[in-house]
DNA sequence: AGCTCAAATCTTGTATACTAGTCAACCATT
DNA sequence: AATGGTTGACTAGTATACAAGATTTGAGCT
């Protein structure tokens, strides 16, 4: 039986419903499958030619996610936005990124710099040749950085799981050059404060950066109201 | 059937998933069922008398949740203290409180003023009696009304849930009365300055107040090596 | 055409049974 | 006494079936 890693470090094999959890969670997080989408166990157990019972426990650990709510004796659907839950997941992830930051700032693991630095110069790379989706990846991979510098590896996790909330959400828009400029822009200058141990500017500079997403989440909600609860 | 409010303060049923959930929960964070411990979805589920599928979706929560650890064909066991998850957790609880302290000292909700001081009278009433249980109760309300001070309600949900990692490992502790003399000191400087609109002085006595377990699970990690995975 | 109501259908929650992997106990051999 | 192999007990993962509540659909009536 395949193994694979997962979180912890542990060697761990694959279960039917590891892969139907993982591939419902691509699928919501890339709005595939849209906010209010009705889905049942019965019909994904046909599609993943697997029993109920697998795929009962990745809707149980994908409700635990806030993406699927899950009724009794009616369908369960695809957890609609919520902008008390984003803006709490938002909240929750500024926190613990600026902290991360802050950390970094006063004491980081400097093996890190490297990849840092050669992540900065693909993002300069995405930039110029308008690749959203490499820049996407990228900056995913920029705040997995962040967090290793700072020697708090364990956080990106909780990071991960709140990001899922609004990344889903940003599908919805489009990434202009100039967004993908001024993010880039940000991740210099937040690498800058870092290396140069000044908390103060890095903690400035993150919450800017973080801050940019509102008026595109406002945006969203304006455009896409059927995809949100009230 | 009887009904009971849950997160996202929908109305919802008890299940017997959920009374097992519920009643592990407590037992594992109050130590009733130690680090280490063999538990069997088959025993559970005689216990309760159910089925094994409701105690498997219990487990399942439990997991992610990292206070079980299920391995396949063998017991599932509470999971043992981790340092480096202890570690991650305070982290990141320590994070989104400061941000929330934060965030109340700038544009806090002032109807929350009365209830914060009429719980610090009573810790102090607690504090006088001795009452141990009294005092963690309260505690545990004075982290909640915080929160709800700092506009922050749903960002309790992931301190509460980053606590049980630290809360189940305190159980392990005596409360000197000085210790939680220290404690409420801490609440009550904090409250000052965050009703004087003080960020930085709420910033620091917080990292000063949520540092004090650093000796105290220092401590129990010295006495209990035996409840800590390598 | 619209309304009401009953039946059918669909759904989750739970019970029970089967499969396959893990581990400890036991026994044979050295 | 130590070691290695075998076997049975124990375990989680999964399949299938039943119960009960919610929704949809269609027939009958006005």
């Amino acid at each position: 039986m395949k193994q694979t890693m997962v979180a912890l470090g542990t060697l761990e094999r694959t279960t039917s419903s590891g892969v139907v959890f993982d591939t419902l969670f691509e699928q919501i997080t890339r709005l595939e499958l849209l906010p209010g989408t009705k889905i049942s166990e019965t019909d994904v157990a046909k599609s993943f030619g697997v029993s109920r019972q697998p795929v009962r426990e990745a809707f149980t650990r994908l409700a635990g996610l806030n993406l699927l709510l899950i009724r009794p004796q009616r369908a369960t659907i695809v957890r609609p936005f919520s902008r008390k839950l984003i803006a709490s997941a938002r909240f929750v992830r500024a926190a613990i990124e600026l902290e991360v930051v802050r950390a970094a700032a006063k004491d980081r693991d400097t093996s890190i710099d490297a990849p840092l630095k050669a992540n900065l110069k693909q993002q300069a790379d995405a930039v110029s040749a308008g690749d959203v989706t490499l820049f996407h990846e990228l900056d995913y991979q920029f705040h997995q950085l962040l967090c290793a510098s700072g020697k708090q590896t364990f956080a990106f996790a909780i990071i991960a799981e709140n990001k899922a909330q609004v990344d889903r959400l940003c599908m919805l828009s489009l990434t202009s050059k100039e967004a993908m400029e001024a993010l880039y822009e940000d991740h210099q200058t937040l690498l800058k404060a870092m290396f140069g141990g000044d908390a103060k500017a890095a903690d400035d500079v993150l919450r800017v950066h973080l801050d940019r997403l509102t008026p595109t989440i406002d945006a969203i909600y304006t455009t896409h109201k059927g995809y949100f609860d009230e």
